[in-house]
DNA sequence: CAAATATATGTAGTCAACTACATATATTCC
DNA sequence: GGAATATATGTAGTTGACTACATATATTTG
């Protein structure tokens, strides 16, 4: 088993192995759609798929969701709207809000990607239900965090 | 116990959470630097300590010792070398090599930073020590994408 | 041993998130 | 009900990684 510097360091990389990981398994992500004949930018995902559930939103909202800062929503709003997948109106009450949801285009194509999902999915599950499981272990990772931060604990050691 | 449209979503979203979670880490991981008056960068990380653990290396095998792109460790090397944190020399058998080490500088801060280090460890150890091991399921997960790519796996159940 | 290929480094530009700041509208509270 | 505060959206610029391309030097091969 090779063993470089970085993963030798353990813990101190954690978040560098977290984004490596992420990349790969968004770019793999990419050549599934294309896979299927999809013209879909898997960044897109939260945005999308949150309007399909949920299907009107306001932009802080919608940002809140799914844990972007909401000027990244913005900008993924403005690249949607390009692609007409999906289309925006005042909100008649509260004139500040900008409400957001899927055009025709949009349900149709997030109809076209069900399969898709199914298909990441399943190779997901592969890949995360191993002896520790990954979504398992981010979900407590992000419960221990929520309950006392990662600097909050720290404080304690350097305190003594 | 609340649910947002995305952590609903699953497996469908693993590299958005990864990243999430990456960056969080990162931020928090600047802050104790800064508590401990340490005036250092988490992206240093990598290349400084692989420096501070192999002494000398080119610009490539640093790059694959470290999981990046050589772009990406050129201008990381860039910055180091305005800090005077690192120093570069020609190879003299292969002058195309770029061999780099830490200064006095960079030797200095890297054993200043032993201690941050531990307390890093201890705080990520709380953290990641749930039941589902963190560290463990990444490298897990690695592994397999080692073995067999998520395009690939995905690919199975596209074919049937 | 010269041509073809491979390797090492470097530059330029992209990308997908971010923070900081600006502006407009709502809400709250003296 | 006007001033102060809070909220919603938007713009500009930054960041930390990337890919694509360019160039110089080594190595391999006909």
């Amino acid at each position: 088993m090779e063993q470089n510097v970085i993963d030798a360091s353990g813990l101190l990389a954690v978040s560098t192995r977290l984004q490596r990981l992420s990349d790969q398994i968004r770019k793999d992500g990419l050549l599934i759609y294309k896979a299927f004949g999809i013209d879909f930018q898997p960044k897109w995902f939260p945005v999308l798929y949150t309007l399909y559930k949920k299907s009107t939103m306001n932009v802080v909202s919608l940002s809140d969701e799914i844990g972007y800062a909401h000027p990244s929503t913005i900008s993924l709003l403005k690249e949607l709207e390009k692609e007409k997948l999906i289309r925006s109106k005042k909100d008649k009450v509260d004139t500040r809000k900008r409400l957001v949801e899927l055009t025709e285009k949009g349900t149709a194509l997030l109809s076209t990607m069900e399969p898709v999902w199914d298909v990441i999915i399943k190779a997901t599950a592969e890949i995360t239900n191993t002896q520790n499981n990954l979504m398992k272990a981010i979900n407590e990772v992000e419960a221990s965090l929520k309950e006392k931060s990662f600097l909050q604990r720290a404080e304690v050691y350097i305190k003594k």
